[in-house]
DNA sequence: TCTTATATTAGATATATTCAAATATCTTCA
DNA sequence: TGAAGATATTTGAATATATCTAATATAAGA
């Protein structure tokens, strides 16, 4: 997506496009690993400090809000975050709380299972274990 | 399970039996809501003033790292956690953030899908949307 | 260019969680 | 039973994470 492409999709859903929200945005894009608010901060800084902590926050909200992107909550640490591109599943570190992304499938939910009055939205998978570099590392020792 | 065999499933696992592990074990497995680390702090003290914050969450740290407690993220909201009995999923609402169990089924990782040198331990599924309060709620209106 | 709704900012505050050191309690075995 | 040593708990303070406030600035349409 190029920076025209970015800007289009803030207006479609109504927010401005504003070079703090735009870099947020962009280095979500650009970026493979799915950063903390605090990473996704620095990041924006790093190239040109213009932002504030709080208008981060603010930002990541909106923009999840609006379903441009996408939080991954993690148990025990900050909450991670990723541009919603081609669909995908998450696979989470148990021991370094990395998450890293697994090719989308459908999953179909079996006939037989009720949820009830819930309005279901969405159903993702989460794959649990040992990312490859920590994996590496109990294997050495 | 009775407090005997709480008791022995807590030594099994090398801890011992204290008055406010064992606490909160039974409030978790007593409990059908998936409380956070604060509503098991009150809940346990609400019987019987005797545990501390820290505590609380000492405990808890340590029995999901036992295997005996889930730990259960939710987006910009306090951990929940509940007591490992059946094997369930869960249904995260969207708008109030509560979770609920959804019936247990085996989820086949597709043949074609890789999970490179990672290591899998687990694989559940999350269902979002709305709960059924919440459902209601957005019919009313 | 002007206007105005929207966004940003710094710092204060709230909430969630962990840490460190002192104290208490178990367990073992003499 | 009763020390001694191991393990657990408590407490208050520290840290991490996230949100709020109110003053100020700005994007984007008229």
């Amino acid at each position: 997506m190029g920076s025209e492409a970015i800007k289009r999709s803030l207006e479609e859903i109504g927010l401005r496009c504003t070079p703090q929200r735009y870099a947020v945005m962009a280095f979500l894009m650009g970026c493979k690993e799915h950063p903390t608010a605090a990473e996704i901060f620095d990041a924006v800084n790093r190239v040109d400090s213009r932002s504030s902590r709080a208008t981060t926050y603010n930002n990541l909200r909106d923009l999840v809000q609006a379903g441009l992107v996408r939080e991954v909550a993690v148990e025990g640490r900050a909450a991670r975050f990723d541009a919603k591109g081609m669909r995908h599943h998450h696979f989470i570190c148990d021991r370094c709380g990395h998450v890293e992304d697994v090719k989308w499938y459908t999953v179909r939910k079996p006939a037989s299972l009720s949820l009830g009055k819930r309005v279901l939205r969405e159903c993702e998978v989460i794959f649990r274990g040992l990312c490859s570099k920590c994996a590496r590392r109990r294997a050495d020792r």
